[in-house]
DNA sequence: GTCTATAAGGGGATAGAC
DNA sequence: GTCTATCCCCTTATAGAC
């Protein structure tokens, strides 16, 4: 029970919302159940976040700089072969999909659930989905660095095995992320096909 | 104003609360608004669906019913090519991800939104599911009649892409699905590749 | 003052009664 | 068809402990 301002509160606060609303939904989750697993009063929660929306928004990016740090470090590892670098990353979607509470991405379940864009979390989910889809583009493009209609081919078909790993609604989660991952490694290793008109 | 039982009803309500729960989300459409939108008294809407789990199963099912004729459809055409009727089945998937209220699969968005597998929504889901990944298993099988494996990497592919499809938070639905139909074909075209271990 | 805890306001949800 | 009952939502405001 600490008396002086707890800046460590703000943190419990985010952790418990983006553990309820992962594995329940958005909502589902409502700002007393935060509120009451976080352990503090309701006046803390928003004074820190105005409104459900501005944290949903923190939850989404809070997330997203996580994954990119994730992104990171497998990446640092394959510096000088972005095909297995691209593969590895896939192989690394397939170890979180594997995992028995999986439940997809955040960033697409709340475009999903939330339907519009035109609020602040739907803004904040557009712009994080496009800032990760040029990350992907990224080491893609180092694939062909020479090719960029073939380059450009590879991240869409790539980025369609993501989100297709991604949904989540598989019946056997592992079965899908070894198939991606080989099918990414089919793709990247094999040169581009012939691409018509 | 017929004071008569109107069988007709029904069907309407159905239709209004498929399309408000596929365009806004289940959990976003409420009770009243269909019965506004439908133009019927609620009593109505109670009678012929005793509650919201029992209106959204029945419109699950309604949509997979839809689909699978269509499903049908597309086949008819290319009964003794089955290569080409993944082909096409794809692309009529594509053609739906290309217009611009699709919101994905009703299916897996009920599964993403409710989560729970074990009321009667979410039981109706996972059935109609497995439905319908027995279909395109099926059509897969007949693509490689001689090799069972070959044919179960490749359904694991299709399906993949497909979720992906499906998914539909793409920047670029349409790009997504030439994407798919091209990643289709060119699986399904090409020999199967050597499966390891 | 800052924390927790609780209550209230305004709205909408499902469901049932008349 | 309308009207009501009961509950939960987000949000704000109040009451009391340290």
């Amino acid at each position: 029970m600490p008396r002086h301002p707890d800046p460590e509160v703000r943190d419990r606060i985010l952790q418990t919302a983006g553990r309820l609303f992962y594995a329940h939904g958005i909502q589902a989750v409502g700002m007393a159940q935060i509120v009451a697993e976080a352990g503090c009063g309701k006046n803390v929660l928003y004074r820190h976040f105005p409104s459900k929306a501005d944290l949903v928004a923190t939850y989404l990016v809070e997330f997203a700089r996580m994954r990119e740090d994730e992104f990171d470090r497998v990446l640092v590892d394959f510096e000088d072969d972005p095909a297995e670098a691209l593969v590895a990353v896939t192989r690394h979607i397939a170890g979180l999909a594997a995992h028995p509470r999986f439940q997809g991405c955040p960033i697409r379940n709340s475009l999903r659930e939330l339907r519009t864009q035109d609020d602040l979390p739907g803004r904040t989910a557009v712009t994080l989905l496009a800032d990760w889809r040029a990350r992907v583009d990224a080491v893609v493009a180092r694939v062909h660095p020479d090719d960029p209609v073939g380059a450009a081919v590879l991240a869409e078909r790539v980025w369609l095995v993501h989100e297709g790993l991604y949904a989540g609604t598989h019946r056997d989660r592992v079965a899908a992320g070894q198939t991606a991952v080989a099918l990414v490694a089919d793709l990247v290793r094999r040169p581009r096909e012939v691409v018509s008109a």
